[in-house]
DNA sequence: GGAACGATTGAT
DNA sequence: TCAATCGTTCCT
């Protein structure tokens, strides 16, 4: 797998979120830090809109979803449960409070820092979660709000999909827990839940 | 100022 | 099934 190329642009992000959400699949994140090189394809995401009640942004602006009402193609990362950081990539236009939450990578590159960074854990592991994959790349505090579009955190296109999307209702939530806004590549070992 | 809660995870 | 752990949000 080739980890060089341009990072998906600026217009991929300022879409209709779902077909965002479904696209992001099979692409590459990639994390260059001074630890070295993590990297690996998505493979299950899921979409967040504005008039959806699980989403941060449903009841307005405040001071930790900021990042989302801003422009597409910029990282969205919080604390959840006071212990793991969730990644997210801001999607639609400006204005409009919507994101994808990246929710697990097959590893692709840099599987010593992964093993290291994630403890005792089998490599299809490393990155099954969201709480995981941001361990293993080590994605924080520090990342909310960076642009995706350049810089050591990017997204490369990935290969042709041949796998088939499967839809589901989201993981972990209460209200909005009906619609079917989860998608992963049917048939990978990394996905957090089958 | 205080309290309830959460887009999770790993151990029991 | 359950505890860990703490920032955010909302209420007083």
């Amino acid at each position: 797998m080739k980890l060089a190329g341009r990072p998906l642009p600026a217009k991929f992000y300022a879409r209709d979120t779902i077909t965002v959400a479904r696209e992001l699949l099979g692409t590459l994140l990639i994390h260059d830090t001074p630890e070295g090189r993590t990297a690996g394809r998505i493979v299950e995401t899921e979409a967040y809109l504005r008039d959806d009640p699980a989403c941060h942004a449903a009841r307005g602006m405040t001071p930790r979803n900021t990042i989302m009402f801003g422009p597409s193609g910029r990282a969205y990362v919080y604390l959840i449960y006071g212990m793991y950081w969730c990644f997210n990539v801001v999607t639609a236009s400006k204005g409009v409070g919507e994101a994808v939450l990246i929710r697990a990578l097959e590893p692709l590159e840099g599987a010593e820092l992964m093993s290291r960074r994630r403890g005792r854990a089998e490599p299809k592991s490393w990155c099954s979660g969201p709480g995981k994959l941001a361990l293993a790349l080590n994605i924080g505090k520090a990342q909310n709000g960076v642009s995706l579009l350049r810089g050591p955190l990017r997204i490369l296109p990935g290969g042709p999909v041949p796998e088939r999307v499967h839809v589901t209702t989201r993981i972990g939530i209460q209200a909005g827990a009906e619609l079917p806004l989860r998608f992963y590549l049917e048939g990978s070992l990394c996905v957090s839940r089958k």
